[in-house]
DNA sequence: ACCAAGATTGGAACGACGTTCCAGGCATGT
DNA sequence: ACATGCCTGGAACGTCGTTCCAATCTTGGT
């Protein structure tokens, strides 16, 4: 896809005319605008992801769907920044339908359901938007390692007297995992949850 | 300030040089670019913020944090934008600075300390992005009884087969408080944090 | 008091973007 | 054959961030 490509900020109407070798007026034909088409994008991507069948329990298929938009936003971060732009486009609210349905199979009170699932639609998003940043700033060449790497010799430059708990966790910085990472906050979140059950 | 009167879309630097009565020379004589200009508005906001002191427990610091944030966000929508952006904008490194101190401060074992401050932040940068996107999308109008109201019809209307869940909590929604559920979220996650001290 | 040298300003100009507009081409039904 | 819709290509518009540069202020040395 152009998308990938290109990048978000690559995906241009000229770009597409060029691509598609056509006219911008041929586009605006089929969507309405900008924000339809990345909708549209964003949609097709992300159908695949959400119709995968969870194996095991309710927590399992929670971490299914994360993971799942995890990897998808990781391919395509552009993604990311699309989610986070319109709440109430229906590709979320599928996502937060999901994650609902999966709260109340869990046996979560009902009156503590809608702010379980809102904890996890929105810790998702947020990181959603981190990656989306992330491959927005990193210039192609670089690989994700190096990226850390570079950040990590920041954060233990950082003055010890203001900045403790980055520099103390600058070396785990360098050597994590951010799928790893992604995953051990929703963990968090579900340990939470299992609370209010 | 102007990014509030006019909203984040409104801050062009034509609008910027009318208000301030001079030309976009001299704008960029002081910032570099745009970015720029928005990570020190960003920064400016938000230094009031972080100063205050936290009177309870880590725990409380936290939701002090939290909260905080989240009111500066409503107050000034275009902040969340901006947080987002950018991952390692010297103003977000001070907030995951902060959130890492207190949940050093909570006990929790050293080697999950930058899991759990992590998904603090990247929970409390995912709201900012949503409270940015609905800011975004609502005209100057409307309040946000409003908004919800007709986010809860939608809501109510969807297939009853696909969308169970969110059917099930239109209601809720209608009525519910932006800034307690946020803070719900936020507890969630500190009962996850708690399992790990 | 003067004046070179830098710091700062205002505004014209540039290229790229999303979007609009419209003259045409290509079907299909009669 | 021809008229009527759908669909295409590309020119043109307005706005944006940004660059550029002549003009104007400040300033410090003589």
């Amino acid at each position: 896809m152009l998308l990938d490509s290109a990048g978000e900020g690559g995906l241009t109407f000229r770009a597409l005319s060029a691509r598609l070798r056509t006219g911008a007026g041929a586009i605006y034909w089929h969507v309405a605008n900008k924000d339809e088409l990345l909708a549209a994008a964003t949609s097709a991507v992300l159908a695949g992801v959400m119709d995968a069948e969870a194996p095991g329990g309710p927590e399992e298929a929670v971490r299914a769907v994360a993971l799942g938009l995890f990897d998808a936003i990781d391919e395509h971060p552009w993604i990311g920044t699309q989610l986070s732009r319109l709440a109430s486009q229906t590709t979320t609210l599928r996502v937060f339908e999901r994650l609902g349905q999966q709260v109340r199979a869990l046996g979560v009170l009902v009156e503590a359901q809608f702010d379980a699932a809102s904890a996890l639609l929105n810790y998702i998003l947020g990181v959603a938007g981190q990656n989306a940043a992330n491959a927005r700033t990193q210039e192609p060449g670089t690989s994700r390692a190096d990226v850390l790497g570079e950040e990590s010799a920041v954060w233990s430059s950082l003055d010890p007297g203001e900045f403790p708990f980055l520099r103390g966790v600058a070396a785990q910085l360098r050597d994590h995992d951010d799928r790893e990472q992604f995953l051990a906050g929703v963990n968090l979140i579900l340990a939470g949850i299992s609370r209010h059950t």
